[in-house]
DNA sequence: AGAACGATTGCGGGTTCCCGCATATTGGGT
DNA sequence: ACCCAATATGCGGGAACCCGCAATCGTTCT
């Protein structure tokens, strides 16, 4: 049994090493990157099927790694070790968790314990394990999330990357006006209106760019997140021609 | 002597700690706070002249804490210890240290040599040192920065904050023909117009909205930034009222 | 002083955005 | 089959945005 670790920084890096060792003794090797990119040729070499992995690296941040990782063989383990437990993060990895899986998500800040107890809980027993101020977060976040619908999370990117009304609703094959509804209930959802305090509908702000600055204060939208959507958004616009 | 060590992650504080004792014999204490908040406390009851801070903390960035710590005694000495060296945090740093105070930048990945040194430097010559790979972004970035006038990252920062033009030209006493000037500026150099290839100035971008990601994706900007910025645009609406 | 360059301002108009109002369309639930 | 709520679409208009053009102002250099 191989384990793979994925983590920038060394000194974690050398921490999670010996948190391996001890939380799995049929562990025979570990094998180390330092971002994305290594990831995913290591874990294509070395064919492991067991990955600790980071999110936020410089190369390649995780959620990406995770992605093709797992399309190349979707029956891979991944626990993701991450310092925040921001929706942005979340909704990233829950998007891209192949079918029937296992994976884990526990916080940098959790006790040794929890995080040899998830070891073994996914990659022996197989099981998916998310740590609780986490899994809160699905539902309802810290920051009164306002559950924005999937849908809906997907315009808030697409105004992000700076998109008109018109690209966006090509894009998402809707009319001009569905795409303005939708937009009109982002902005309630996320208060653009009362910003500081009431009677503030007077024209201080414009709220397609403060949509934005508010998702990104609540973390609903952070780098990372912004990064793969501008990918992604590429890909459409070539494909497009 | 006292030094004050100012970082969240455990691993990397205690790592700290280690180094600030090799470093300098002559400190008899070191204090830790493990957030912004707490070590602006802190500063205030041991009175310590001497600090080393992460940036990007979660209950109150290194910047902000800085602020305050350096409106306090202008004359403390401050160590800027990072993971990264994006102009946002860069450009956050200059913009509040006093007049001829003695401060540092180095990064994370820097040897420990390299740490020690700056130690040194900082505490007992009173000598400001700051890393090259910082340095170097002073002038021209690794992401080709069309070096952006201080006038106009302001103006980014408000469109960032999702200001209308009217409310910009209002804040910074300019007229509203002005403030669209400086805005086509910021986007030319940005390079919104031809984002994805040639033979892109049909209607796909909104250019306002367009212009943030940019910045963010070329790491002008990033949540600390934002985070003060609207901290500043919510004291001068009230002040407004 | 005069020339020259840049930044600031005003004007006008073409486009996009935001949204109220009204009309389909969809997807259940009884 | 019926109704109902939610969503999608069309139309129209007021506001904001983007920008070309031209006049003004300020600074610097000769």
């Amino acid at each position: 049994m191989k384990v793979l670790i994925v983590e920038d920084d060394p000194l974690h890096r050398s921490y999670l090493n010996e948190q391996v060792r001890a939380a799995l003794p049929e562990c025979t090797a570990v094998i180390e990157a330092i971002d994305g990119l290594e990831a995913e040729q290591l874990a294509r070499e070395h064919n492991t099927a067991h990955v600790v992995m980071d999110l936020q690296m410089s190369k390649r941040n995780g959620i990406e790694a995770a992605r093709t990782i797992w399309r190349e063989k979707p029956d891979r383990r991944i626990l993701f070790w991450s310092n925040y437990s921001d929706e942005a993060y979340v909704r990233g990895v829950s998007r891209i968790v192949p079918n029937g899986a296992a994976y884990g998500y526990v916080l940098k800040s959790a006790a040794d314990e929890r995080l040899k107890l998830a070891l073994r809980s996914i990659f022996i027993e197989n099981q998916c394990v998310i740590d609780n101020e986490v899994r809160g977060m699905q539902q309802r976040s810290v920051t009164p999330n306002i559950g924005l619908t999937e849908a809906e999370y997907e315009i808030l990117m697409d105004i992000a990357l700076g998109m008109t009304d018109r690209s966006i609703a090509q894009r998402r094959h809707l009319s001009l006006r569905s795409v303005q509804n939708r937009l009109t209930q982002i902005y309630g959802k996320l208060d653009i209106y009362q910003v500081s305090g009431p009677q503030r509908d007077d024209g201080t702000f414009n709220l397609r760019a403060r949509a934005v600055t508010e998702a990104i204060l609540r973390k609903l939208l952070n780098y990372g997140a912004l990064e793969r959507a501008e990918a992604d958004l590429k890909a459409w616009l070539s494909e497009k021609m």
